[in-house]
DNA sequence: GTCTACCTGAGACTCGGTCTCGACAAACCC
DNA sequence: GGGTTTGTCGAGACCGAGTCTCAGGTAGAC
C-alpha cells in the first residue's frame, strides 16, 4: 500500500524518518473528522493499544505543525486543537458544534492588514484569524 | 482619590464588590505598559508585598475578561497573555518586540467575513483576528 | 451596628506540555 | 546482507498555568 498520507509524504520531503510511530500518529490524525486534541490522539492510540508514548505524540505534533501540515487553533473555550490542514498560508472556519473546520483562503484580509499598516504605524508581519459558527451541514439539523 | 480606574469603574457597574484585592490587580494592570501573564501580576504582587494570592489573580482577571475589560491574546509563540481595553468589539495589533498593543476597530473585516460566509456556507459567528509586527517605535529604533 | 452573601488566601490538585535518558531502529554505506 | 551512525523512541519525572476547596474575612445593604 502506498503512502498516501499527506503527513507523511510532508515528514519525508523534509528529511524526517519515516518511523513506524509516526506513520501510527499520521494514521490516526488522518482519521479525525473534526479538530482534535493532543489528548485525543493519545487516548485513541491507547484504546488502539498502539504502543505510542505520550511525548511521542506531542513531538510529532509538533513537527508537523512546525512543517505547517497541522495547525494549532485556539478555540473560543480557551482550549487548544489541532487540524490537518495544507501548508500554504490560510485561515480556519471551525464549526462549533461538529468541530469540522475548513481551510479558506487569504479573502481580502490582505487589505485590510494594509489598511491596519497605514492607519497604526505598524509594521504588520504576521496575524492569526479564525473564524467560528456552524458549518452548512449543522446549520440545517 | 477618584476611581479614575476604568477596571473598577466596569467592576462596580457590573455589580462587584469593590474590594482591596481587586483594586490592587486593577492598579497592577494599569501599570503594565506592555501585555502581561497572569504569572507577571503575581511576581509583581509578590515583590510589591501586596498579600494577595494567586488565586485571586486568576480570579480578578477572569472576571475582567468576562466584562470586556481585559482581553486574552495567543501570541504565536503560544504563549498567553492580557492586555486590557475597552470593551466593545475590536482586536489588537501587538508588537512582538516591546509587546506594546494597540486596540483597532473592525477595518472591513466584516466584509472578509461576509464574503467568507458566501463562500463557504458557514455561519460565522465570532471571530478571532490578531496581528503582530513592529510598533511605530520599534521600527525606527 | 448587624448580617449575609460575596470574596479571599492557602495550598492541594489537575492537566497540557516538556525534559531526560538509556534503548532502539531507520537509513546510509560498504 | 551486515555494520554504523544518529535521529527517534517510551517511560516517567517534572514544570507551570490554571482550578478547586474550604474556613475565615469583609463590603455593602438595611
Amino acid at each position: 500500500m502506498v503512502d498516501a498520507n499527506p503527513l507523511l509524504v510532508a515528514l519525508e520531503r523534509e528529511g524526517y524518518r519515516l518511523t513506524e510511530p509516526r506513520r501510527a500518529v499520521a494514521r490516526l490524525i488522518a482519521d479525525q473528522a473534526a479538530h482534535f486534541s493532543a489528548a485525543d490522539l493519545v487516548a485513541e492510540a491507547r484504546t488502539q493499544r498502539l504502543g505510542i508514548g505520550r511525548a511521542t505524540i506531542f513531538r510529532t505534533l509538533d513537527v508537523l505543525a512546525s512543517l505547517g501540515a497541522v495547525e494549532r487553533l485556539d478555540l473560543p473555550s480557551g482550549d487548544h486543537a489541532y487540524v490537518a490542514c495544507e501548508a500554504a498560508h490560510h485561515h480556519h472556519v471551525v464549526c462549533s458544534r461538529c468541530g469540522r473546520s475548513r481551510d479558506v483562503a487569504d479573502a481580502g484580509l490582505r487589505n485590510v492588514v494594509r489598511d491596519l499598516e497605514r492607519t497604526t504605524g505598524y509594521r504588520i508581519d504576521d496575524h492569526r484569524l479564525e473564524l467560528f459558527g456552524l458549518c452548512p451541514n449543522c446549520r440545517v439539523n
